[in-house]
DNA sequence: ACAAACTTTTAGTCTGGCCTAAATTTATAG
DNA sequence: CTATAAATTTAGGCCAGACTAAAAGTTTGT
């Protein structure tokens, strides 16, 4: 037990969440989504290289990748977002566009002895609110499975496996609408040039059709239905 | 709201609970308390008696005290410490000796959505499980009623009206003879200049007694029965 | 292939909160 | 009342983690 701060596992849990949405890890990216100016996640990752244990492989201008002492970090500090995402949502009431920010400052201070009480309390649960999976203890995660809604065409039936859980305002519009995990929608028209993507929620086909622009198909991950 | 950071949270805190145990509020105590050296007190609290808003009123080598603003902090974090504590026993099962160490990391960082929503399912609850009042939202808290057992005689019976909370193995220990908020105990003897007070717990005077050193009979507060 | 544009890194600074060592002030005992 | 002890404050540093400005490296369009 090394006590890692806040900031490194801030950094290790953007850059594995880069690493998985984007398949690379820039440092403009890592500034943007941490809300720090590039030269000061360089600073971090230099650390983050050179410090024992190391968390980070990197190469000046080559971007950087995480050592399995990272992932592993990484994961743990995901499992506790994502475990208290639940619990808040569950035992809690919070509502799925609220859990985030509140997972966000708790799940560096928790105590194993609490992750454990609430992954029991909750059954040991596979996928958080938002459908994205929770790594396990031992540090292994489940696919995050689904393809973005964007790719669908005209006529294709999906059920929604996850939405991105970082817009509460958008949340709260898909829920709104009936677009949560497992929902079953059906494409009803998909406009050329990425204009909007009319879908139907639910299984009545006589529902009203939904206008979806590219921002919001791209946060939605389906799976096909036969 | 100014983004009071952990730290200052903290030292409000202690500041405020010597205050309440001891009346004086000493540089040596403070940093006792919280684990730090002296001089580092000394740096701290001239930054909250000069910083806007004032938290202490200070004078060089006379003390420090709470200006009307700092004790509004400190009570704030007293009571998100208090109400985890109980929500922790309650919801998730901690001892009351483990809850302690846990509430003291999660106090400076949930919402007061959090506490709202913990404070309601728990039903506004007045007490922690030590017996330590829970101030309220507005600022203002209940007497810690009670005197400290080491003030009785033999053949008195009182109600235990509360613990201190900090030492842990002290808890688990008294948890184990009986002695937590509410108990009935009485007095079967008092040996002189110091020496322990003996105790039987509970109605049935055919109970063992328990031999209690003066440290833990100061650490118990009871209110005396008719 | 080369300039413009973008990305990344270097260099130097700042702040918060801690430290030690030394100086000073207050308290205490004879 | 004074000498020593104890508590407190000053002085000077350190480290983490951020910042800005400027330099250097990379990519892209023509």
């Amino acid at each position: 037990m090394e006590a890692i701060s806040h900031a490194v596992e801030d950094y290790l849990k953007a850059i594995y969440e880069l690493q998985e949405d984007t398949g690379k890890v820039s440092t403009n990216a890592l500034a943007e989504k941490l809300g720090v100016a590039p030269a000061s996640v360089t600073g971090m990752i230099k650390k983050l290289a050179e410090d024992r244990p190391r968390f980070v492989d990197y190469e000046k201008h080559r971007g950087v990748t995480l050592t399995s002492a990272g992932r592993k970090i990484a994961l743990e500090v995901i499992r506790h977002h994502r475990l208290l995402e639940l619990y808040l949502h569950q035992a809690l009431g919070y509502s799925w566009d609220e859990v985030d920010a509140e997972a966000e400052k708790l799940e560096h201070v928790i105590s194993e002895d609490f992750e454990d009480r609430i992954a029991t309390i909750l059954g040991n649960p596979e996928r958080d609110p938002h459908g994205d999976p929770i790594p396990t203890k031992e540090g292994t995660i489940a696919d995050p499975c689904g393809q973005p809604l964007s790719g669908l065409t005209a006529g294709q039936q999906a059920r929604v496996a996850r939405v991105r859980d970082d817009d509460s305002a958008l949340l709260r519009y898909l829920a709104g609408i009936g677009i949560v995990p497992d929902a079953v929608i059906v494409v009803a028209d998909k406009a050329p040039f990425n204009g909007p993507l009319h879908v139907r929620v639910g299984p009545q086909s006589d529902s009203p059709a939904h206008a979806l622009g590219k921002q919001v198909t791209d946060s939605i991950y389906v799976e096909l239905k036969p």
